[in-house]
DNA sequence: ACCGCCTTGTTTAATTCTTGACAAACTTTG
DNA sequence: CAAAGTTTGTCAAGAATTAAACAAGGCGGT
């Protein structure tokens, strides 16, 4: 892919665009053309058509672009053609509404273990999935080689066992800990989400706009 | 207040400057100067500056700023300095999760009461809370006037429920339902979070980077 | 109390992102 | 089959955001 350099607030507008176009095929759309697209998701159609040109011409002139074809494509793009074997640390309130919440399969993911420093967890079962102990990660890793792992642990435990994870072979980290966890190693990639963050956010959006 | 009009990407860092701030508190810091700050947070000293000063000038030449002193100030920006009393509407996983992982104290609001369609759900407690039936909700409306909502319901009861909570008095959501929730109402806030674009994202870039 | 060092607040410049404009090309209709 | 109407891809202009630069002012050591 001759990709110079996506900029990543386009990136960030990808997963967005592929929720719509979801939305859209559900809803019997075959075809939609930038201007209406634009007007669905609050955009302008400028930037939508601009989007999609960073990885190629997904349109026809005069038509506009076929739902199925785009969405497609898009996946494409973000990977959710394939699935990244995935575990889940920590299988706390948050872990297990993850776990039962997330649909894995259609955003590139599979969980295929969670696993947790809680004895009385242990052995709970969570969907599919029964609860290991920590002690049993590395096994598990050289076993069924997962590439990704989602953190719901304590920011301690996350801090102590990030290395030894990439270690294993994992080079994702969706981070739900209280802190930006960053990553030396090169191709390691993270996600940090802030839902505390988020939500002081709604509290800065209160307290101004009605002044 | 006389900020003209503050940047969104303004905005969506001072969450994240007042969890660095709060770190470092926690760690005996007394004074810090914009140069470290940006090194600990991977920006630049002149962006955390001219951040700042949005809002007023609250650090010293020579000296840097008051770790606390600063952390107040934006704190008071975020409106943290009071709470939004708020309910949360769907007592499924994700809502659990929420109501127990939450601090919501310490990001401006103060949640009072958690409601759910489900009959076996009514009844349950939720840390110090007793989730309540959907039929309900006007009538706590009407006594203890919350101002947010969290909603953690399917698409098609949130599109439902939307306006009948406005219509009681809620002005602000935190919406964690799979879809773009809009509001033409000019001083409702809507705080979207969408969990699956973000592990999205994660999946773009690790079918990217190695590339 | 003075001098040098450091750091802010602010101005200016560079970069990035978004919007507008338009020719080329396809679709649809008569 | 031709003409009218759309819509894309792309280029260029305009905003917005980020980074660099620097004068003014306070701190700390002597």
């Amino acid at each position: 892919m001759a990709k110079s350099a996506i900029s990543n607030s386009v990136i960030r507008r990808l997963p967005r665009y592929y929720r719509f176009l979801g939305d859209l095929e559900a809803n019997g759309y075959v075809r939609i053309s930038s201007r209406e697209l634009a007007e669905k998701m609050g955009l302008t159609a400028s930037q939508i058509r601009q989007d999609f040109n960073c990885f190629g011409e997904f349109g026809q002139q005069g038509y506009g672009y076929n739902v199925t074809g785009l969405k497609a494509e898009i996946g494409k793009i973000l990977g959710l053609d394939k699935q990244t074997p995935m575990i889940l640390l920590g299988a706390g309130n948050l872990g297990r509404a993850l776990a039962s919440h997330i649909d894995f399969r259609n955003r590139g993911f599979d969980l295929i273990g969670v696993f947790d420093a809680n004895p009385e967890l242990v052995g709970k079962r969570i969907g599919e999935l029964t609860v290991m102990s920590v002690a049993d990660i590395e096994g598990f890793c050289k076993e069924h080689k997962p590439e990704a792992a989602i953190l719901c642990i304590p920011r301690e435990a996350a801090e102590k066992e990030v290395d030894r994870l990439i270690s294993y072979g994992i080079r994702a980290f969706w981070n739900f800990t209280h802190y930006d966890l960053r990553v030396t190693h090169k191709d390691v990639a993270v996600e940090n989400v802030h839902l505390g963050d988020s939500l002081t956010t709604l509290s800065y959006c209160i307290n101004t706009s009605d002044e």
